[in-house]
DNA sequence: TTAATTAGTGATCGGACGATAAACAACCGT
DNA sequence: ACGGTTGTTTATCGTCCGATCACTAATTAA
């Protein structure tokens, strides 16, 4: 059981990583660990599913909070490429099938036990983190798609997204990505089809988004502004 | 600061509560502090809180666990009266007002950090007790919006939802959920007006709902089954 | 081959944890 | 006033935790 052959370099006895892969290889593994046991997981039982003893750890990480920033690092780091914001303003594509396209992009990073439980995990803690993960997807996602949204229904453009309408592209992406939650953290039966699923939302938003903004939003901000 | 005198029979200088209220009120305070902490907060810091020995919860709770179902059980159990069902199906007034007001009542009972901290640490450990209320959700409350919004759009009746009806519900559902989320858990900025919210939220999915399972759903339906 | 360097282990420390037992203090019926 | 009952504390046990140190084994450079 102590006695594990090396997974490379199959001709010495004992296995001898790079420096730098260990590294990488002991962060991703302690990602799956944590996700699983919540970052009140030991250090001896994370050493125990690497295959080496506990004070390793400590060679490579100077303590486990410093091993678990890392963990934070990788999984909120992971996802962002700058294609996304491309792809939402990209105006010679109807709205409907890049609202699409992104969810089913950004969910296929995302809807992963191990993504979610981090991020719920994290969430919990408070961390500094998990908030500006938040603005970011407000600032880089949801205010793209409310520009995008008026310029789709005929409103004119805007530099900055009423309160009111930033709040309602939140619930629309919140009920997306809830179907992640109620799938990989509650394990619950869902439609099998996430295509589907997204395809339906969208829809229904963009119908519901023209509907509460499209004909009475400028009579109801007049109402909004006398009441102040 | 080890003597603290009694709530109630200010006569005697030493606090002697109704064995009773003195545990309902260990289970309160328990459940406030297991929502900041996590569930693995320590039973020396929860008794320090509670101003009493670490030993004397042992007199009140077997153990450690025992305490926390408590928790769990007045946590999940509170919020659910039959109200709302019969408030939900009450044909005599529009169904916009009824979904209003209901998700007004229901948002009122769960958004707290409180609450929202417990359902997501007890969620996290995938207990039983967070997958049944998941299940009920969804049969006493969700299965009632669609059996409504069918009414509603003239839809035909029928005895079950689909499954894209209630995926479609889920996601309007957790929409409005995870605005709790993020101002309780996240404490991100979040619209001021949640009555707003919730009013734009349902108009928006009733029209959605109209929009995407009014007049083509037959036709859609048909083709899915060509399909199988 | 050998010396220096680096990767990895065994043993262990102080502290926090959940839980128990015995001593003590307050209450109540008599 | 008193004795039994019950609520509460003090002291403590065994275990697990994060972290450190001294040591061994593998690798590299000369």
């Amino acid at each position: 059981m102590s006695k594990k052959i090396s997974t490379r370099r199959a001709r010495t006895k004992q296995r001898r990583l790079s420096p730098d892969d260990r590294r990488k290889e002991f962060v991703a593994k302690a990602t799956e660990f944590f996700a699983e046991e919540g970052f009140g997981g030991g250090t001896r039982a994370l050493a125990r599913r690497l295959g080496v003893t506990q004070p390793l750890l400590y060679r490579y990480f100077p303590s486990k909070d410093d091993l678990i920033k890392e963990v934070y690092r990788t999984v909120y780091l992971e996802p962002f490429g700058d294609g996304w914001e491309k792809l939402l303003g990209d105006r010679t594509r109807p709205l409907p099938e890049r609202l699409k396209e992104f969810y089913d992009a950004y969910t296929g990073v995302i809807f992963s036990r191990k993504w979610l439980r981090i991020y719920f995990y994290s969430g919990l803690k408070g961390l500094e983190i998990n908030r500006s993960y938040v603005g970011i997807v407000r600032d880089k996602i949801l205010s793209r798609i409310i520009r995008e949204c008026r310029h789709a229904a005929g409103l004119p453009a805007q530099s900055k997204p009423s309160a009111a309408e930033l709040e309602m592209v939140w619930v629309f992406h919140s009920g997306i990505f809830y179907y992640g939650v109620r799938k990989f953290i509650y394990e619950a039966p869902v439609l099998e089809s996430k295509e589907q699923m997204i395809s339906d939302a969208v829809d229904a938003f963009l119908a519901g988004f023209a509907s509460v903004f499209g004909a009475k939003e400028e009579a109801r901000k007049a109402v909004v502004k006398e009441t102040v």
